[in-house]
DNA sequence: CTGAAAGCGCTTACAG
DNA sequence: CTGAAAGCGCTTACAG
């Protein structure tokens, strides 16, 4: 059987209150006492349970990650950055694909609450706010890399707009006149803001730009190629595309491919997020780079300080970091 | 206040046993006791706590997965099916990114165990198999995508011999006769068994293979680059080939760009496991895919089997998967 | 079919 | 500085 407080406190002689405090630094023990108990609970191989701490302690030391879906390499290189800030500080992560299906995301906040994480970073969409709404009010949650709008907690997100006309800029600077650009659902405030940035940056160098230049694509890498090969059949081709995350970029190339549109002598390709997948690409892909690592360690630096203060109602914050663009060789002088 | 089973008991006129046993639907409560019971459970909003079961129930209802790096596409793709038939079964998931050091596997794993998981499935590799023995006795576990001699555990891999061969007998079958192999390191298992099947297939085949043909890379996309090209450099340039996994293939097509080699005209890439990654290079990869969804589902099943057997000691499964020929355009007749 | 009571392994006032 | 005792929210024999 695994060692208990009882078993180090009648080896040492002591009670299990003295054990406890010897093993939280908490209250006052003389100096002999401590190190007795410490050499025990070391030959014993003592290790408390966190399970029994937390019904008492009150902390689970676990935090839920939310995530559309972990195997997307978006989330899956933030996730690691959680993962390593969490752990950095006690805290192991539970991994929730939610799919952005409103159930599954019911359903894991639900089995979060009764598992008593200590926290929950939401980096998943959802039409439904109440869910949301509701979990602000009795537990620490933050925010990483959407905005939800209306509900008061902590977010770390990357300036889309900025990064939208960072986007915009690259391509006039090389010279681009004929832009298109594929979005996800402008549901996304952040597809929204880049789209915004972007098509705010060429009207201010007196650009006009054709609503038929835009296409709607869900997430998927087929879906961007769908949407590229219409973009590329219509009448008046581009000769700069701006795309909203790497995966769409993917389903460009391809279809850039198919259609004998060479990147980036015929087309230049921007895209966002600068995941491994930007790298992998050939060309690879100039790519306009959300800070991930930095994200994922702010936003449980944000949540944690939140659980010590303890207090829900903690002043919320907003940081928005800087994209940066990332050049490799989607793009060139027109 | 959230409810506990005290309310609930005292709402519904009964004893907390009563509630348990509704709650679990063991023993005998009668039928109207019961819907009374739920109806209240119902209005209060009554969640059991897990912490409090977990501590007298003996299960927590969660599961760790270790893995080399959660963003690396391989382990994203096995950790979302694992995450899914694990959320199927009633089972979260603690992701634990090792980087493969024995420091960070061994401090996981005794967080792991302080937080009292139901098993642990590792897909990680250590050279220091006392830490996963000494598990093994006391908690069950459970490998996926590695094999780890001499410990006693379930344990779901590919054929990776059988995907050595194929892959070569694809590229024979392609009129290859200059092959040349890019290798994780050969302390891996894996790694070994598919380097050895490459090569019994040309043995076969009466093609005589050079030791120099072959390089050992760590993981990372950049040292099979550098290998790649320390190939292409020398005397005898290859017609084919094979790399141990998707990673190490986008780097021998970046040596390749650099080098002016064409694939699959002047070059045919075979791969190893069909991540996302293979079908964004372009030409995409030809690849030997691992059905990581299968395996995932597969090692949780086992797994969960094992806990509720209770017995430590059932007999330990290893199953081996078949791998499959995924083709796409990396490779070509010579 | 139902409930009183002990116990899971801790923490935390409180008293000394 | 140290310990007895209550309590966290459940489950599980056991008795009735």
């Amino acid at each position: 059987m695994k060692a208990t407080i009882y078993d180090v406190a009648k080896e040492a002689g002591v009670s299990i209150a003295t054990v406890s405090k010897v093993i939280n630094g908490k209250g006052k023990i003389s100096e002999k006492r401590r190190k007795e108990v410490l050499k025990i609970m070391e030959r014993l191989q003592y290790q408390p349970s966190m399970i029994a701490s937390a019904l008492t302690g009150k902390k689970t030391y676990s935090i839920g990650l939310l995530v559309p879906d972990i195997s997307n390499p978006f989330f899956s290189e933030i996730a690691r950055s959680v993962e390593d800030q969490g752990h950095q500080l006690g805290y192991s992560l539970i991994i929730c694909s939610t799919d952005n299906k409103d159930e599954r995301i019911e359903k894991y906040i639900a089995l979060l609450k009764q598992k008593k994480v200590d926290g929950i970073i939401i980096g998943t969409g959802s039409d439904q706010l109440d869910v949301l709404n509701s979990l602000s009010g009795t537990m620490p949650i933050a925010a990483i890399g959407r905005e939800v709008p209306d509900v008061d907690m902590h977010t770390v997100v990357v300036d889309d707009y900025e990064g939208g006309r960072m986007a915009a800029r690259h391509l006039l600077e090389l010279g681009h006149t004929q832009f298109a650009v594929l979005s996800e659902s402008l549901k996304l405030i952040s597809s929204r803001e880049r789209l915004r940035g972007f098509s705010q940056m060429l009207m201010e160098a007196g650009i006009e730009w054709s609503e038929s230049m835009l296409k709607i694509c869900d997430y998927r890498v087929e879906d961007g190629k769908r949407q590229a090969l219409e973009l590329f059949r219509q009448d008046s081709v581009p000769t700069a595309l701006f795309c909203c995350n790497d995966m769409l970029a993917v389903g460009a190339y391809q279809a850039a491919k198919q259609e004998g549109i060479r990147i980036p002598s015929d087309l230049s390709v921007v895209s966002f997020d600068n995941t491994i997948l930007a790298t992998v690409t050939d060309p690879p892909l100039t790519s306009i780079a959300q800070p991930m690592e930095h994200m994922g360690k702010l936003c449980v630096d944000l949540l944690v300080d939140q659980l010590k203060i303890g207090n829900v109602a903690v002043m919320k914050q907003r940081v928005v970091l800087r994209p940066e663009l990332v050049e490799r060789h989607s793009t060139a002088p027109l």
